[in-house]
DNA sequence: CGATTTTGACCGGCGC
DNA sequence: GCGCCGGTCAAAATCG
């Protein structure tokens, strides 16, 4: 990792390299020039120590920097693994079989946990889902409701619902309360999507960076024939470089912080210049 | 005002 | 043929 680049954190502050007479005026006119002749004077008669001085906490600034993203690289990583982990396990308490579609998207973890059983028919795959109210499945498609009956075997209303995400695409669900548990919904999903699930539309849109993914998305991609009874890894995209990222973009937009960051550094140039004088 | 939901009517399959 | 039942349609209502 370049940390140099990491963190670009967007200060308002000039470009600072101590070994540039043309940047050592630069900080004159940010911080304020109060003599310019005793300055000058003391850069004829101080140069080199004031170098060494700045050389030797520029070292130790490039060292804590390294070692803060070394922390931010292990809470990262140590947040992948705990996600895994606690995926990992809801899938295997799960005991899911089949499967949503040829690709499905579950939007969160959050979601993931919810998943009680799933089975499979003919051509139509059933989920059922601890939901908290109403016949909603988030599940990465967009549907539209067409019709709700109550059915015999089950005082709870059933809710049809078409993909609405193409206008051509045929896939349709059922969605409707367990008799036995009504915290359970149980979503049978009839037909195949012709097109992507709406996080990966949203990626494709993200085109300013292809690579941010600030959720961690489980991806099923396998065929609605295949089962899902030997216990499978999710896939799971989690990108410890945008989470830095998106951390200093975060910190950069913070204006107290930013003002903060930049007075520390200022207040830190002044010290040093006010030590080796 | 367009999109979505609601809800009663309608349709087709199935068993008797 | 009739009735039952699940699924779909479509107009009205509601929502954002």
């Amino acid at each position: 990792m370049n940390h140099h680049r990491s963190l670009d954190l967007n200060l308002d502050a000039v470009a600072i390299d101590p070994f540039s007479i043309n940047s050592r005026e630069a900080l004159a006119t940010k911080f304020g020039d109060e003599d310019d002749q005793e300055l000058q004077l003391k850069e004829k008669t101080e140069d080199s120590s004031i170098f060494e001085v700045l050389r030797a906490e520029l070292a130790r600034i490039t060292m804590e920097n390294k070692k803060l993203n070394a922390m931010l690289e292990s809470i990262t990583c140590d947040y992948a693994n705990l996600s895994n982990k606690m995926i990992d396990l809801a899938m295997r308490k799960s005991k899911i079989l089949g499967t949503l579609g040829h690709s499905n998207c579950v939007s969160s973890e959050e979601d993931l946990c919810k998943i009680v059983t799933k089975e499979t028919s003919t051509n139509a795959c059933k989920v059922q889902i601890c939901v908290d109210s109403n016949l909603v499945v988030r599940d990465g498609y967009q549907w539209r409701k067409y019709g709700q009956k109550v059915t015999k075997d089950n005082p709870n209303p059933r809710a049809y619902f078409k993909c609405s995400m193409a206008p051509s695409c045929p896939v349709k669900k059922k969605v409707q309360r367990s008799v036995k548990d009504a915290t359970i919904l149980v979503a049978t999903y009839e037909g195949k999507h012709n097109h992507n699930p709406l996080s990966q539309l949203d990626d494709n849109n993200n085109n300013d960076n292809n690579n941010r993914d600030d959720n961690a998305t489980i991806l099923y991609d396998r065929k609605p024939s295949e089962s899902l009874l030997e216990e499978e890894e999710p896939l799971i995209r989690l990108n410890s470089n945008n989470l830095v990222g998106e951390m200093a973009r975060t910190l950069s937009k913070d204006p107290s912080f930013t003002a903060a960051l930049a007075n520390a550094i200022s207040g830190r140039i002044m010290q040093l210049q006010s030590t080796t004088r």
